[in-house]
DNA sequence: TTCATTTTGGACTACTTCAGTCCAAAGATA
DNA sequence: TATCTTTGGACTGAAGTAGTCCAAAATGAA
């Protein structure tokens, strides 16, 4: 699976490789038709449980598929600051690093 | 500014080092007392006027005030998936390369 | 102790945002 | 042509949020 591309995409591509049309992808999932084109389109976020069945029903990883998301919803808040994103995301890393730090040494 | 801290924490600090209470902060600042007090506990989020505000009364960098706070958010969108977080974080930094590539590439 | 001031947090309102649905138009295919 | 798929606008109800106000709790000084 290539990370490089949004959920959205992803997901679309993984839907077109089985030749499969959005309406019977939704129905076996039990979502919208145009609720899916919209997550395809990344115009709408998907929930835990649309990622979890995404996964099963294309037989491919979940937790790529939340990192995927994830990554893209990082992203898009980032680059509200465009010029500071990178930077963002080195604090932020930091920051993880040390909660989970702290965490792990007062276990 | 130590970034490793919070950005209510490190409000907290500017206030505290000056000997102000929030009352006053808040008055020049032309925000209400209980809605700084809850900014510093991060239980409010400060909008980008605010940051500017802090900025300029405390006499310290706009950017460092603004990094701190949006890794904050960032840190808490991915410690909902703690267990992943330090690999979203990577795949955004590659997304986030990939974009502002993408763009310079087209200018 | 008492009094004054600061800090905290609950409750509320108004506003915004968003998931999900439905439908109709546009596009594609045969 | 007719049929199926895709797209997006419009809407509703629910959830979230900024900001305000007030009162209780905490702090500190005399």
């Amino acid at each position: 699976m290539k990370l490089e591309k949004t959920f959205g995409e992803t997901v679309k591509k993984l839907r077109e490789e089985r030749g499969l049309p959005l309406r019977e992808v939704a129905e076996a999932l039990q979502i919208d038709t145009s609720m899916l084109g919209k997550i395809e389109k990344n115009n709408r976020k998907p929930t835990k449980q649309h990622i979890e069945k995404f996964a099963s029903y294309f037989k491919v990883s979940e937790k790529d598929l939340m990192i995927s998301f994830l990554s893209d919803t990082v992203v898009y808040q980032v680059m509200d600051e465009e010029d500071l994103s990178t930077e963002i995301l080195k604090v932020a890393e930091e920051k993880v690093k040390y909660i989970i730090n702290q965490k792990t040494a007062t276990q």
